[in-house]
DNA sequence: CATTGTGCTGAAAACGTTTTTATGCTAATT
DNA sequence: AATTAGCATAAAAACGTTTTCAGCACAATG
């Protein structure tokens, strides 16, 4: 009653192994009796091909790996479910592994389980982990983070671009002292959104002031605290908008503003990115730059098969963000005096 | 420059393979200074292990199957989110595979990928798989679908007290004529809420109205057109209340309501399931009934992992909802004649 | 009639591990 | 001195497949 093996099959059947494998396989070899005769008795035994065996052999798994963090949030699972969208119409099972633990990642990615893998940058695989990936020619896309090897690529949300839109846009509604809630300063995406906004404000020619760069963490909570312990310790430098590093930062953003007594947007003006589905709920509903998420998780599998494929070169695909134009942006008012 | 392999490493420090076996897996049986060695040379080599052939031969894979056709929503995400965590604290991984192609599913249940699966009831496995998992000793657990084999366990939502609860509390605030907008008629969850429903108004004596049943198939859009068309085909008929099948459905139907020229809930309470994320932040805030997610998520790993460690029995583990009042509900008032 | 080709099937090797068993050596026991 | 015990390592079997190659019967060719 221990699980039935093609050895089972193949004695029940009277045939050999290698008979019941062609049969199964449809390796066009056979007399057409003594297949359909092999694949009658493989269904009576409920006979499931032993997957490990399979791979072990033949080395390639049609399965593709996403390595992640988390997989909480509207970012995530867009993403994921575009992905495996994307896998099912290539022909590929998508496997998710949520984990941080460095061992369980690189002994999965370097051991073959998958024929190639998708890196989410937030797991700091570092030089190391990727000279042992390059030495046994492992397939990698990464997230929002670029590579500079051969055998891998990368799909990026260009959040430099999306922060200098995002900023003009503000100016251009008349704002002058915009404030900006950064996220975590180790994440890439973090850190380009910040560098896009203040290339706006040199072009612009507005002064750049540090004490206008909050830490918001990219969480409602911390954004928060921050809004509110800077307008308490920064009497007078009331900022006229905000650019939160993301959707989340600018709920919390508006919370804060609200809780002070400060409306939004006609007081002050928020701006987020990401465009999540709260965004569209919230009370205004947020203006944001949309990063199109299921375009990117579509991108980074289709990139990925076409290097397992076609034996293509990993190169940097940039992804447009898109301005969505919501309530929580106004048009600055001159204040009555 | 292929793949490093044991063998690699055999020769590389001049021993047999066993022995580099025996260093890498911590068998007591070597002398210290061979295992250093070993070890000392494996690292240099960047060996890592390949999968496939560990678990040929050891047939355990220290890895846990989630299949599920979808991880989109707040509902996916939470449950991925805490199994995940509930997996690493018990020493397994976690193998999310979205997909609705019935061929990767049971091959990969049954081909001895994981050592466990997870089950999401939507994916209609029949009795025929069933047959197959048991005569495989798979070891399973369902989420909200109920199995009868010792194999198996469930972990269900108590869909049926959740509706009869709400329905009782829409009964106590004074509301007569409630409307129960159900969800998909094949899933479990919806047949026991709308049987739920249908307790708390035999119980009260109410009469039971078919037509108060619409359909809104889970989703936003689809409950906004079944109330849209209800009110509009049953003048007269305007229920004190509706009972939405899910959080979705109760947010379509008070955009329905709302669109109609009706107040949430000073005219009309709407009651959901769920407390989705967007619930709180919908206007009206929703009255719903919370199913504890994250515990869910936590039971069904734990339960799953007994299974496969002690050879426990699989059993039928229900989990309470619990019905967060915010704004969406309201004491029937008297109309102004 | 002897050779060559063809169509089908079986035997055996291979994939990369772990595990069981065998071997050779030294030290301890009789 | 001969057996035994114990230790460290090597050899070989096993896991469940796929794939390569050999073999056999029979038909076709010269």
């Amino acid at each position: 009653m221990g699980k039935v093996t093609i050895k089972d099959v193949a004695r029940e059947a009277g045939v050999s192994i290698s008979t019941v494998s062609n049969a199964l396989n449809d390796v066009d070899v056979l007399n057409p009796e003594t297949k359909s005769h092999v694949l009658e008795v493989a269904k009576r035994l409920n006979y499931v091909p032993n997957l490990n065996g399979k791979l072990l052999k033949s080395g390639t798994t049609k399965m593709l790996g996403f390595f992640t963090t988390s997989v909480a949030g509207p970012y995530f699972y867009t993403l994921v479910e575009s992905m495996s969208r994307e896998c099912d119409r290539l022909g590929y099972g998508l496997n998710v592994f949520v984990t941080t633990d460095k061992q369980i990642i690189m002994s999965n990615i370097l051991g073959g389980r998958v024929d190639g893998v998708v890196i989410f940058e937030e797991l700091r695989i570092d030089d190391q982990d990727i000279a042992a990936m390059e030495k046994n020619k492992v397939k990698a896309v990464f997230l929002d983070r670029v590579i500079r090897s051969e055998g891998m690529g990368s799909v990026i949300f260009d959040s430099y671009e999306a922060g200098y839109e995002a900023t003009r846009y503000l100016i251009s509604l008349g704002h002058r002292k915009i404030a900006y809630i950064s996220g975590v300063d180790t994440m890439f995406d973090s850190v380009q959104r910040k560098e896009g906004y203040l290339a706006a404000l040199r072009e612009a020619q507005f002064p750049v002031d540090e004490d206008y760069i909050l830490q918001g963490y990219f969480e409602e909570e911390g954004s928060y605290n921050a809004v509110k312990s800077f307008i308490h310790n920064h009497p007078g430098k009331l900022p006229d908008a905000f650019l939160a590093g993301n959707d989340l930062s600018a709920i919390g953003c508006i919370r804060a503003l609200k809780s002070l007594g400060y409306d939004v947007p006609n007081d002050i003006s928020v701006v987020g990115f990401d465009d999540i589905d709260i965004a569209q709920y919230f009370s205004p509903p947020l203006t944001t730059v949309r990063n199109q998420i299921a375009r990117q998780g579509m991108l980074v599998v289709n990139h990925l098969v076409r290097m397992i494929q076609n034996k293509e070169q990993g190169k940097v695909e940039k992804l447009a963000g898109e301005l969505i134009v919501r309530g929580s942006s106004h048009i600055k008012l001159s204040r009555p005096s």
